[in-house]
DNA sequence: GAGTGGTCTAGACCACCCC
DNA sequence: GGGTGGTCTAGACCACTCT
C-alpha cells in the first residue's frame, strides 16, 4: 500500500519524519541503549511505509552513531558501554600509536553554584546549583590530563568519588548506565597555556609548561548541552589527534 | 536489463565496484575539480547498472566530499577553489565565531634534501628534493599561525614566493588549480610547545610562551601522502576547534 | 532454516534549476 | 519544458548470524 507522504507544510521527505520518530522513541527510552531496536520490517509496518524509506531513515541515524547496524542480527542502540566506544571522544592518544586504555583517578567531587564559562555553555542561570567533578587521566599509571567537569547537578544526582572510582569506564558510559543519559556529539576547542602550579604538580611538570587546554561541551538528543568540562593535557609522548576530511 | 555482479571473488559489492571506477575516472582527470559529472542515468547506462546503484557509489563519494551533490544542477567534482571549500580544512578559528578569511604572507620558498619527519611522513628517501615553503597566515592583519610546508619537489615545480604571494587562496586550491592535485583528506596532531625566537618574532608573542604546533599529513586519491606540514600558532583570541561524533 | 540486514532493480513521481 | 538530483515503492535475491 503506497503511503503518501501526509500532510507535508514545507516538504519534509518521508524518511525524515521516521528519522524523526525513531528519535523520540530513543528518547522516550522504548529501547535503552546496547539494546536492538525492531527489525527494518516490522518498523516499515508500524509506520506504514516501505523498508527501503526506514532504511534511509536508519541509515542517517547510524551515520551519526545514533545506532549500530550489524549484519544477520539487527540494528542497536549505540552505546558508549561498548568496548569499541568506550572512549569514542577521546582525542588524545600516545604518539606511540599504542591503542593503551587509559585508567582514571578522581580528585574531587563537589557542588558548587554555576557561574562562568561552564553555565554559559550548558546554558545555565548563575546560581543553579551544579557539580564539579576534578578527575585524573592516566595511561600505564603516567598522568596526561587533568579533567574538571561541570554538570547541572539534577542531571546525576548521588554521583560521588566512591561511586566514580568504582564504575570501571568512560564518564559517557557512566552517565549512560547510572542516569540512561546518552551522549551523541561534542564540540572541542583547543589551545596552548602554561600549567598553573596545580596542573603542574598533578601532572608532573614544570609550572609554566606548555600545556594543551581542552575545552567541550557535550550533548544529548535534540542539541542540549549537558556537560561542559576543561581538560589540561600534557602533550610528551601524547598528542591530540584528529581526522580532517 | 538486470547487471549481474561480474566476477566477485570475495564479494564486492556492485555499487563499490562502481565508485573505485568513478574514483580512476577521477584520478585519470577525466572530470576536473569544479566541473560536472555524466548524470546519474547516463552514468548507469555507461556502466550498465540501475540508477539506484550508481546513485549509492555517488552518495558515498558525496559523504567523503569527493563530489558535490546540487539538486536540480548536476554532480560536481569538489573544489578547494570553491569559496565554501577554500579553507575546509583550517581549524584554527577566531573565538569570536565571525567568519574571517585569513591572508598569506609568504616569507620563503626553497629547496632541501628530504630529511626527518617530513620525508618519512611523505614516504621519500632520505636525500630526495623537496621543497619547503614558510608562510604567516594573518586575521585581520594579526598573525595567527606559522607554517612550513613540505613537498617533494617534483609535486609542485616553478613554486617561488612570486607566485604564491599572486595566488588568492588556500594551498590546497593552489596545488588544484595550478597541478591538478586534488586533496582529499588530512591528519593532524596537536601539541603545545614553547614558542622559539624565530617564531615569537613571527608571530609577536614572547619567546617561551605557549603555542600550539599542529602536524599535518594531507592526503590525495588513494591514501597517497603529498604534503606534511607543522602550524605553530597563537591561541590569545583563536583556538583550535573540532566536532566530535 | 528462519530471521536480519545488505544489494539491486525498475518504475513512478516530486523538487529544483535553467532556458 | 526538459534535465537533474531526490524520494518512495515493491519485489527479488544475497550475505550473515544463530539455533
Amino acid at each position: 500500500m503506497p503511503a503518501k507522504p501526509v500532510a507535508t507544510p514545507s516538504f519534509r521527505p518521508l524518511y525524515e519524519q521516521i528519522r524523526i520518530l525513531l528519535t523520540q522513541s530513543l528518547v522516550a527510552g522504548e529501547w535503552k541503549p546496547g539494546e536492538a531496536i525492531p527489525s527494518e520490517t516490522d518498523l516499515a509496518e508500524r509506520f506504514r511505509v516501505s523498508q527501503g524509506t526506514v532504511r534511509k531513515a536508519i541509515d542517517e541515524l547510524a551515520s551519526e552513531h545514533i545506532l549500530v547496524r550489524r549484519q544477520g542480527k539487527g540494528t542497536f542502540v549505540a552505546s558508549h558501554s561498548e568496548p569499541a566506544y568506550q572512549y569514542r571522544f577521546l582525542r588524545v592518544l600516545p604518539d606511540s600509536g599504542e591503542k593503551l586504555t587509559p585508567q582514571n583517578r578522581f580528585l574531587e567531587v563537589k557542588k558548587a553554584r554555576a557561574s562562568g564559562e561552564a553555565a554559559k555553555a550548558l546554558g545555565l542561570k548563575a546560581g543553579t546549583p551544579t557539580l564539579i567533578i576534578k578527575r585524573l587521566m592516566l595511561f600505564q599509571s603516567k598522568p596526561v590530563v587533568l579533567d574538571e567537569i561541570v554538570l547541572a547537578a539534577s542531571t546525576c544526582p548521588g554521583a560521588t568519588v566512591a561511586r566514580l572510582e568504582s564504575f570501571r569506564g568512560s564518564m559517557y558510559s557512566f552517565y549512560e548506565t547510572v542516569y540512561g543519559l546518552r551522549m551523541i556529539r561534542a564540540e572541542e576547542r583547543v589551545r596552548a597555556i602554561e600549567a598553573d602550579t596545580f596542573a603542574a604538580e598533578q601532572l608532573a611538570v614544570a609550572r609554566g609548561s606548555p600545556i594543551l587546554c581542552v575545552d567541550r561541551i557535550a550533548y544529548t538528543y535534540g542539541d542540549k548541552p549537558v556537560e561542559w568540562r576543561r581538560g589540561l593535557c600534557v602533550t610528551s609522548g601524547f598528542s591530540y589527534t584528529n581526522e580532517l576530511s
